[in-house]
DNA sequence: GTAAGTACCTACATTTATGTAAGTATGGTT
DNA sequence: AACCATACTTACATAAATGTAGGTACTTAC
């Protein structure tokens, strides 16, 4: 680890700290989903649309992107016609995708917990 | 366990489940600060707002609700002049608070990694 | 008496996220 | 020939999130 790659933990509480950003990519909306969706295997985009329900090709795209920016996702495009375009995690973004499937996993356990609460809220 | 506590589990993948709901709240911006923030202490709404940096008074309000309307946050108002109410987790949001703590932690630890990859990316 | 702290709410303005539709280039299917 | 699939991008439109400012009601400090 040389002198520029020492760089200090972010601290989220901070405003201004950069770790925001991560943190809005990686629980975006889609993001979530993507990641879960890339845990086990290996998906091409159109596979990636079918499989999280709700995503537009737009947002689909712009996630991709986003999380490919922050070296969770990599792109591997095959030059042939019609486009083929796999997309996988890269070892940083299984570990994320480990911490987020947990969450995500939490979630659809305590739904029917939640939803009670819901209910006797009325 | 009743018939009407029988609900089942949720799924992310599904665009009409309504887990998709409680997802939003807790990985929302300031979802995500206020269930780490309140993980050790209960909390004042003054307190939350100064530890949460750059949260506005009527998002983190905003938020709050939407825990709370989760089940996932505690409200005690005590009626005293000024007013004193005190934010807290209950069990299931001590667990919720615990996955997102999770992966905040790694968000923040990693960030340097994360930093290194966008500087090669250009 | 003037300012500050408490825990909000409401209206309004703005920014950001997200959706929709169409376009691109090519090849295979019907 | 018309149509679908692939993996996108771009422009435009809308929906949702978020911010700003002001108000409330009362008390303590200066």
């Amino acid at each position: 680890m040389n002198l520029t790659a020492k760089m200090e933990r972010g601290d989220l509480m901070a405003a201004a700290c950069p770790s925001r950003e991560v943190l809005k990519h990686v629980t975006s909306r889609w993001g979530v989903l993507v990641l879960i969706a890339l845990q086990d295997k290996t998906l091409r985009f159109s596979q990636l649309r079918r499989r999280i329900g709700g995503v537009s090709e737009r947002m689909l795209a712009q996630t991709l992107q986003w999380l490919e920016g922050d070296g969770l996702v990599k792109r591997v495009a095959h030059e042939v016609v019609p486009p083929h375009v796999d997309y996988s995690l890269t070892p940083l973004g299984l570990e994320a995708a480990e911490r987020v499937a947990a969450l995500a996993d939490w979630i659809e356990t305590s739904l029917p917990a939640i939803a009670a609460h819901r209910k006797v809220g009325l």
